[in-house]
DNA sequence: CGCGCATCCTTGACAAAGTCAATTATTTGA
DNA sequence: TCAAATAATTGACTTTGTCAAGGATGCGCG
C-alpha cells in the first residue's frame, strides 16, 4: 500500500514538477474516465466533480498535462480537440465521418513503424499520428439502407 | 494540342458536373501552385489572380472541389485547414511542431497498408491519414542551440 | 443571339473554439 | 505561519468557419 502507484494522479503531477490542485486532479480523472472527450465535455464533467471550473482553467490544465505527456490531445478535422489518458503506447484512432465516434486501435504494423517515413526531409520526427476515416457500423447500415432504396 | 489534357481545369470541373467559374479556376490554380495553403492564403492569392473573391466564395469553392476529389483538405492540430492539389496518391504529411511547415512524404510501407488496422471495430474504413510530427531542420537547429547553452 | 433556370457568388450577421492579459487565490518550501 | 512561485478566474478578444438571403453568372435551348 505504501508502494508508489504510478497511476497515483497527485504523484504523477509532482513527478513532473507541477503543483497539485483540485482542478488538475479532476481533469485527470475525467479524461481517463471518458476518453476522447472534448474540452467542453471535460469542463462539464469536472464541474460535476468539484463544483466549478473556468473555461480557461480547463484549457490550462489540459495544455499543461498534454505538455507533460500525462494526457494526449487529438484533433480530428471537423471536430474540436479531444483528450485521452492513454499515452505512450502508440495507438491510433478510427473516426466515423458521420457521427464522429472515436475508437482506439493499436498500431497496424506493430510497435512504431510509422515512425519511419520513406523520406524524412531532414525532419526530427517524434510521433506519427494515424487517423482511419470511415463509417461506424451504425452509420454504415444507415447509408446502405438509403442506397438500397 | 487539341487533345484532352486531363489536367485541364475547366474540363475537370465539367467532368464532375460543376459549372466553370473564374473563382473556381483561380482557386484550382492557386492550390496547385501553392500546396498546403490555408483558406486565408488561397483567398489572398486568388485576389491577386482575379481581383477579388469573398471569403465565403473561397470556402465554397474549396469545399466543392474537395467533395469532388479535385482538392484534398488536411487539418493539422493547432493550425487552420490546408489544401493541396495532389489527390488519390496516398501520400502523407510531415509537420513541424514549431513553425508549422508541411512537407509531403510518400506512404511509409508502400501502397495503402495503412488501410488495414489491426482491428477495424466493424468500421467501414475508406482512408488512412498519417501525420508525422517533429521539427524541421531549421527549428531542430534552433532548439539544439538553446539546449547547448 | 438572347431567354430562363439552375447554379454560384457576395454580403453581413453569427457561432464555435480557443487565446490573452490582468487580477485574485492557492500551493508549498522555509 | 509567511512569502514567493505557481495556478485559477474573469472578461474581452481573435481566429476560423458557417448560415441565410438576395443578386449575379454560366450555359443549355430555342
Amino acid at each position: 500500500m505504501s508502494s508508489k502507484q504510478t497511476a497515483e494522479p497527485a504523484a504523477l503531477l509532482r513527478q513532473h514538477g507541477l503543483q497539485v490542485t483540485a482542478q488538475r486532479l479532476a481533469v485527470m480523472k475525467v479524461v481517463s474516465a471518458h476518453p476522447h472527450a472534448t474540452a467542453e465535455g471535460v469542463a462539464e464533467d469536472v464541474r460535476a466533480e468539484i463544483g466549478s471550473i473556468s473555461r480557461q482553467g480547463v484549457y490550462d490544465a489540459l495544455g499543461t498535462l498534454a505538455d507533460n505527456g500525462l494526457v494526449r490531445r487529438i484533433q480530428p478535422a471537423g471536430s474540436p480537440a479531444r483528450f485521452e489518458g492513454r499515452t505512450g503506447d502508440n495507438h491510433h484512432h478510427l473516426i466515423c465521418r458521420d457521427c464522429g465516434a472515436v475508437v482506439d486501435v493499436d498500431c497496424a504494423v506493430g510497435a512504431a513503424p510509422c515512425l519511419t517515413p520513406s523520406d524524412d526531409a531532414g525532419y526530427n520526427i517524434d510521433e506519427a499520428e494515424v487517423i482511419y476515416w470511415g463509417y461506424c457500423p451504425t452509420c454504415t447500415a444507415n447509408r446502405e439502407a438509403r442506397t438500397d432504396n
